[in-house]
DNA sequence: AACGCAAGTGAATCCACGG
DNA sequence: CCCGTGGATTCACTTGCGT
């Protein structure tokens, strides 16, 4: 049943089953992961189906078309048969975790709140949720909702009375700077050459997850020599960030295409030394300050008054951020920029306040948001 | 039953209840809201108990005692409990929200997923999850977790057919340094002289919530005038950024102390001018123009010769404000559709008249018939 | 070679009004 | 209520081609 073991396979007690070590295992997940021994696993990572409903197509502005997640292992007929689904993988991770063991949960608003409170009636005990934020999301199309630009983690242990789960609290730390690791993440989606396709050029799998979230997985919550499982292992992220890291991987995949791309994969990826196996710095995050951040904290308040350096032109702070020029309503750059009848402006550096010493570029509070995030 | 009325009662037909504006009503929320109209809200923001699960006392590594929610109001005796409590709420809140009205919930992992699943099985059709990047959230203490820094929104209309919701997207763009508005924001928690404090210095309320939070939630989704509702209004947050913002509030508390507060401290705002307040205009707004009025106005003549930016098309104005393509013949948007061989096209931009410094597109024309009218 | 511009793309529950 | 149609709507990043 298993599409390559790469060697190791992990001696049990007589009788007990074998354990798959490294090995893509085709079929079911329920089904398979019966087949391993209770208490075996130290980390779960799985990425479920989302359970997207998506009614008709969607087009960018340029009229093409959006490549929609419409595979059919995403169709489900109802929120009750998700939910048994949910429920079924959810209980077959329970057995094979051990007792020390977390399990890790990703998805979108689509499922995580059904997937989360059926883990709580599992009694899987939540220790974080986690935000992805990602740096390129696709943008909103229609501009009639808020770009989609996070997905949710959950990380839980198996009860509220498990102990002794993995956290490797110091060396996140000492990779965030010396600041304690945050609940939001911010990484880029997965594309370009990480980014598997085929002969073709087409992507191999809809939804391949960035390797850089799977390492940030494995590095916070597993040591070297773990087992890590994943019951829907689609293109192979965690096992190649698995191999990568020192941790040992047991995939499960229904379809043969992903688990022989997976394995091709996995078999190419090249494993660090153990003297490496330490948390990269996170590239530190570049603030960007919206204005209506600053009216918001009440740095400008509503009907104040901006000026140009000179004081040519005035324009009038409003509610939501925006600048008043007579009738004419926009963000601190365009207003600049009509007002000189100008291309483009950066409103920051034109836009100036009333201080008692004269006026003073709206850029100072941009600095001071930026000083405090 | 009302603490105190600022003066507004909403005349209705006879025999149906008077609508009690910019009111805090004293009591549970679920028998308050029924005395409400049905369908006379156009926004709900929802701040449930969240369920906290806390075991013992949690103390700061010097020993000091964390000051934690542990209020009666958020103890519940089981999920099943909390699940019950959040579905007669909810229902309460569908019936008194308007077809076009959307309701915003926050909270955190003890109970944001509960919450969620709720309203899916109530139909409530989820737009958004946001999440509320706190810049400065309560440390870690035992270093086993990572440090929970943010909260978790959800934004929902009534139904997935339910059209027409207020989203001020284009304001929203504006004040984003004109990036359209991401899923994630950065907001400090409630602090220094903004959060309410007793005679003897203790917060009033343990969540408060930080009125920026809130004036980004009602300026997003809420236009002046609008009714805003919070049955579970605590300190008042909602209701006074809804009166500086010149939204009307109705807000449900159980405890006279958070009401009484609450109340004290809405008096003591003074509301924005409508000038700072009005709606920042949306293309989608503007009144439309038919394409058979340019050619009316003789700004364009029949038989005179439209092309495309490029040139690589060109069309015919025929004087009943069609176009013609060879023998093909329909509005602009259509035969610049045809023309492109794509799904659609707005023929405004599309279509381009020749001037004497090149071509020019024919929103030109719109544009000055909307200036005159 | 370096640079610039055009084209492509990503887990998406993505329109409103009038007849 | 369904259907037709006007016409509004995108950000960060990668790849590839042409200069």
């Amino acid at each position: 049943m298993a599409l390559r073991s790469n060697g190791a396979v992990r001696a049990t007690t007589a009788g007990a089953p074998a354990f798959p070590l490294d090995t893509i295992l085709i079929g079911d997940c329920v089904a398979q992961l019966e087949k391993l021994p209770a208490a075996s696993v130290d980390l779960v990572f799985a990425d479920p189906p989302y359970n997207l409903q998506l009614r008709g197509d969607l087009r960018r502005p340029d009229d093409s078309l959006v490549d929609a997640v419409d595979d059919a292992w995403d169709q489900f007929e109802s929120f009750q048969a998700y939910d048994a689904f949910t429920r079924a993988w959810l209980l077959a991770v329970r057995r094979v975790l051990k007792p020390t063991g977390t399990l890790w949960v990703i998805g979108s608003y689509h499922n995580i709140f059904r997937v989360g409170a059926t883990m709580q009636d599992l009694s899987f005990w939540i220790l974080n949720d986690i935000v992805w934020r990602k740096s390129n999301p696709m943008p909103n199309f229609r501009g009639r909702r808020f770009t989609n630009a996070h997905e949710t983690l959950i990380w839980a242990s198996k009860s509220a009375d498990a102990k002794g789960y993995t956290f490797n609290y110091e060396a996140l730390k000492a990779g965030n700077e010396d600041l304690q690791p945050r609940s939001d993440w911010l990484i880029p989606i997965c594309s370009g050459g990480e980014r598997l396709k085929g002969d073709d050029g087409r992507k191999i799998h809809p939804t391949q997850k960035p390797e850089a979230l799977l390492a940030r997985v494995l590095l916070a919550a597993s040591k070297p020599g773990d087992v890590v499982l994943d019951p829907f292992f689609g293109s192979g992220t965690t096992g190649a960030v698995a191999k990568r890291l020192g941790r040992h991987f047991v995939g499960v995949e229904r379809d043969r295409d992903y688990a022989a791309a997976a394995q091709a994969r996995i078999d190419a990826v090249v494993p660090l030394g153990s003297d490496m196996l330490s948390p990269a710095p996170a590239k530190r995050d570049a603030p960007r300050v919206a204005f209506a951040t600053v009216v918001e904290r009440g740095l400008l308040a509503p009907g104040g008054r901006l000026a140009d350096a000179r004081r040519r032109y005035e324009a009038t702070v409003r509610a939501d951020g925006t600048l008043a020029l007579g009738t004419v309503i926009g963000s601190i750059h365009r207003i600049g920029a009509i007002a000189q009848g100008a291309e483009s402006c950066n409103g920051w550096t034109f836009w100036h306040t009333e201080t008692p010493v004269g006026l003073a570029p709206i850029d100072a509070f941009r600095e001071a948001i930026r000083a405090e995030a």
